[in-house]
Parts: structure tokens; C-alpha cells; sequence
DNA sequence: CCGTATCCTGTTCGATACTG
DNA sequence: CAGTATCGAACAGGATACGG
């Protein structure tokens, strides 16, 4: 691998804050995606990439290494030709989703209210009252 | 500013996928901290930052200029001498923690079970089987 | 089919120094 | 106090080519 998998923070460090321990590893752009993408069930390498849809190769790979090392995923794999590699979502992993769902549903029901926001936006600089 | 605001997705984009255009925003590194240490009402910047702890000024102003843009986040500057500037979450910005919230305390419970995880975990590189 | 290796570009972000 | 400007290192991540 030359993506190494991204380091982890101390064990002194991640003792002391576990959110920020987790959210390092999930927080970023593509493991939620993935992981809601596995929420309806066991899919392979490439159809896993065409449901998160513009992911690369290289960057479902990495991810799926995280998610498989902190054992959010299980990998599968079958030593057939063509080869047939799995991806199912372990319990943590399901349990997680239960706690990402709500956040998904909430970005699609308020996503109107957030684009309104930006549109009346005036970045602090154009503010005369500083 | 010299760090301009993360561009946001087109319009057509964005309207065929709310969720990614709203976790590319809020799903890096600091705004779900940064939205929880504003959990407990009011917070002044510096207060703000040691609530944080490890974010540099630097990123905690644009992380929060990036909510205050969303709708997340309202700014209020007193222009006195020194300086005062609160920030406080909106209504938005209270409905979205509410769903991250057990996003949290999910992460504190199973912490173990993933530092655990980590462990255990052999790359597939050293897998014969592939 | 399921990846990995390499290359390369843009972005991120901390450190430092500075200002009203 | 509440930031901004600038620099530079590290990282993210796409494109491409290739391999079992």
C-alpha cells in the first residue's frame, strides 16, 4: 500500500478525547458515504463504487481499509477468477449507521434553508462595524 | 481574508445530492467540534478556542466563518475596545446537533471496541490469500 | 474484477508575525 | 481580544498505467 492508512492519534491523546479519535477516521470526505452505501446490504468493489458514485478507485480502496481496520466493515474475500471481494457492514458498523441516518435525513430536509443562508451571506471584511 | 471559504457545490450538484454538499461543509475537520463546544450557549473566540483545545485561530476562524455562512452559527461583534465578538448557534444550528449528538456518545461507548479492532487488524497486503 | 504503484496538482493547516 | 497575512510542509486525492 502506498496510501498508507492515516495515522492514529497517541493512545494518551485518544484516550482523553475518543470523539476526536473517532471522528479522524470517519469524519472525512468519503468513509459516511460508504458506509450508507453498505447500509443496504453486502456489495462488491465496483458496485460499491458506482453506488457512492464519483469516488475513485484508489480513494474506495483506502477508505475501505479504515473502516475494515477499525471493524465497521468486514471483507470478503473469494480467491475465485475473476477474483469477488465483499463488503458488509459488521454490527459496530451498523450501530454506527443508526447514529448517521438521522444526520443524512436531516441534510436533505434543510438543505433549502442552508442554500437561503448562503445566498443572504456578508462575510465579516464588507462588515463597516468592524 | 486569505483563506477564502470552501467553494461550494454547483447548484445543479448540489440539488441532486443535499447530503454530500451539506457533509463536505460541515463533515471536516473542526465544525462538528467546533458546533458542539457551542452546545452550552454563547462563547466569546478565545474561549471558544480553548473549549476546542487543539485548533489553531486560523482554523477556527474560517471553520467559523463557514457555519456563520450556513446558518449554523450567529455572529455578534461589540465594538468596544478590546474587541468582543460571540458566537451562538441558531435554530439551524441547534436542530443539526441535536442529530450529531448521538454521534458523540456513540463514540465514547464504543471507543474500546474499535481501539480493539485496530489491534487485531491485519492488512490484506500480508494476506495470502489475495 | 479488484485492486496497487506512481505521478502530480491543489488543498489543508499549523507556525509565525502582525494589526485595530 | 479577535482576528488576518504569509509561508511552507504535509496531505488529499485524481489520472494513468499496470498486475494477479
Amino acid at each position: 500500500m502506498k496510501f498508507p492508512l492515516p495515522p492514529v492519534q497517541t493512545d494518551a491523546h485518544a484516550e482523553r478525547c475518543p470523539v476526536r479519535d473517532v471522528l479522524d477516521c470517519i469524519g472525512d470526505r468519503w468513509s459516511l458515504l460508504t458506509l450508507a452505501a453498505l447500509s443496504n446490504g453486502t456489495l462488491r468493489f465496483t458496485r460499491l463504487k458506482h453506488a457512492i458514485g464519483d469516488i475513485s478507485a484508489r480513494m474506495l480502496a483506502q477508505t475501505l481499509r479504515v473502516l475494515e481496520r477499525d471493524g465497521y466493515v468486514l471483507r470478503q474475500v473469494y480467491p475465485t477468477i475473476p477474483p469477488k471481494v465483499e463488503y458488509t457492514l459488521t454490527a459496530l458498523g451498523r450501530s454506527l449507521l443508526v447514529k448517521i441516518i438521522p444526520l443524512i435525513e436531516w441534510a436533505g430536509k434543510n438543505h433549502p434553508r442552508i442554500r437561503k443562508a448562503r445566498k443572504t451571506y456578508v462575510p465579516p471584511a464588507a462588515n463597516p462595524a468592524l
